[in-house]
DNA sequence: CCTTAATCGAGACGGTACGTCGTGTCTTTAT
DNA sequence: ATAAAGACACGACGTACCGTCTCGATTAAGG
């Protein structure tokens, strides 16, 4: 009840001024209660940034495993949510946390626990599922290969400023990911 | 002379306090001068301190066009100079950057084109290389794939805090990069 | 118990620099707090200064009513009493109230309720008990009459800079003000 | 000619901000000059406006020593002079220098010289040409009753704000002024 | 059913930094 | 040589937040 007026209100807050130009008394302000009620739950914005930002990005997981029946379909439909995601005011909260995690290694390792290991599962039961159907050759899953297209989403987006277009994500998974699950290179993955 | 100073002076606070820490009060303090002297050429703390830390950057830039007689070495190279760039004082300044850049576009273009720009450049300059010397197939080249190494690195460096080893290096370039050069998909490239 | 640590601190700031160079940030560390808590209160120095002067100076006005017996000790005592306060410190504000009140219309009128009505009040009683007594004819009291005293007072003050001294107040009390108290015209008052 | 416009830019700027805020550059702005050419001439900006305002003063001095032919005339038009001086911007300008003149006795001092005694030697040759014509009987001349008048004329306007009609002029001129010179006490002045 | 404890909103508190403005001095231009 | 224009070091201004704290008022559970 007051956590979800708390979590709209800090979305709405640090899309508005940025994570830098959020106030703990606006955010109050904003959700209709007193700043003791946030600094008993966070010890200061950013921290309760992360977690309002952490907490939506898993809410929308469970939409984003989906079984369409063939890779490229699941494929698809995970980088479209998150394409989604990040063209919404996460994908400003993101980008403040990125450079929020340069000062606060904590906040680094808590983002990468929380939301990048997230990530990678999902894409490792996909591609399990499609080595159980034999759409793709069994094959040790290199961790490179699963951020990849996630990475080139968030790249455009922090360069650009907007996330891949629909047709641009197909262009990823045709020409750059299937590819390569197609025809692994069987190499040792580094530590 | 007054603008050495102040350079210095900035270096300094935002060694001793983090680039968030630092104060405007203070950097004139140790310049020994007026705020009002920083505020007739920077707008605010952040513009000064990243206009410092661009600065000090492109001075050290030009090292890194390479020229090692093999496509992998080259790239290696390249991707090499990056790590180390993003491994130091710079990668903060990058994610500043970023988070900055999610409320000015301007920046964001401005950042584009002075290092997004120069690092694709490169980029195409090492694969032409390659396509005369027979390396690698003739073949249209895909912006995706360009990107994909500098992604990836920069990729890691966000979400661990740390840019790859040497060995992840070679590991993205042998898996990944290479196979996706020599076998290249022919498909179109969407705007 | 702020209020009085912040009346203090604002006397001896105001005692060691002069209203003119007071300054907030000192007043407040003085009284060991925050400028917030200060301009909470108080929209300037001016309005604090000013504040804890018209303060102070009412908490010593009630030793000012006299009851010597004769009209010429009544107006005596009070006008002593006046000239000793504007002597001191309160001469100083005094003037700074003047030169405020060119610029605030608001100032003006509280200055006058306070301070102009309280003493011609003061000096309606003098005068209604002296008519009872049969020292003066009875007579419509003249305001510019009832001012007379004060603004002499007043004026060879901001003159000069210092009050009249005893012997210049008889002279003006036997020589203007019982002479006219004595043989008043009899002509109508102008609003 | 470039004092004339440093005269009026004063004179304006005082006139809009108030003596308080008025500031050097802003006056030799509006002057076309520049801070060095004032600073050469006066120490500050409270000297600048003292100079200004008493030489304009002095300036319509002469048009007010009238001779109408009756003492009562020559009063009133006195007064009237000075009332209208003082309604205009000259009267704020009066109560800056006023509250000035409490951190600085000499401004004190110059303000009794070239304004106070002016004014008080008009007064005296009125009186003498009345006492020559027979209008009052010769009698020593008290100064506080020839400053009486100015007197009951300042203090209004610092209590209220608008300096006194024509009908409260004559007032006062009727029913305070003229009664005490036509029935002086001829008690001792004291020093 | 009442009371005791926790939690709520509201907002004051002592502080730090902000970005602006004005000071009085000193230097650069352009005659 | 002088004058305008304006940079300089300094410091006060008044505002906004910080994170801590004290308040009643409102709930809830437990005796």
């Amino acid at each position: 009840m007051l956590l979800e007026a708390v979590y709209a209100a800090t979305l709405a807050e640090v899309a508005a001024k940025g994570l830098r130009g959020a106030s703990m008394d606006r955010i109050a302000q904003r959700a209709g209660t007193g700043k003791a009620a946030l600094y008993r739950r966070w010890p200061n914005v950013r921290a309760l940034a992360l977690d309002v930002f952490i907490t939506t990005m898993q809410q929308a997981l469970p939409a984003a495993r989906p079984d369409t029946g063939s890779l490229r379909g699941d494929i698809l439909a995970s980088l479209h949510t998150l394409a989604d995601e990040l063209g919404s005011d996460l994908g400003i909260v993101l980008r403040e946390l990125i450079s929020e995690a340069a000062h606060d290694p904590t906040l680094s390792q808590e983002f990468q626990v929380r939301f990048g290991a997230a990530k990678e599962a999902e894409v490792v039961l996909m591609l399990e599922q499609a080595m159980h159907r034999g759409d793709i050759p069994r094959q040790a899953l290199d961790p490179y290969v699963l951020q990849l297209p996630a990475a080139l989403v968030v790249h455009q987006l922090l360069l650009t400023g907007t996330p891949p277009t629909r047709a641009q994500l197909e262009h990823i998974v045709d020409t750059i990911m299937l590819p390569l699950l197609r025809h692994p290179s069987g190499a040792p993955i580094p530590a």
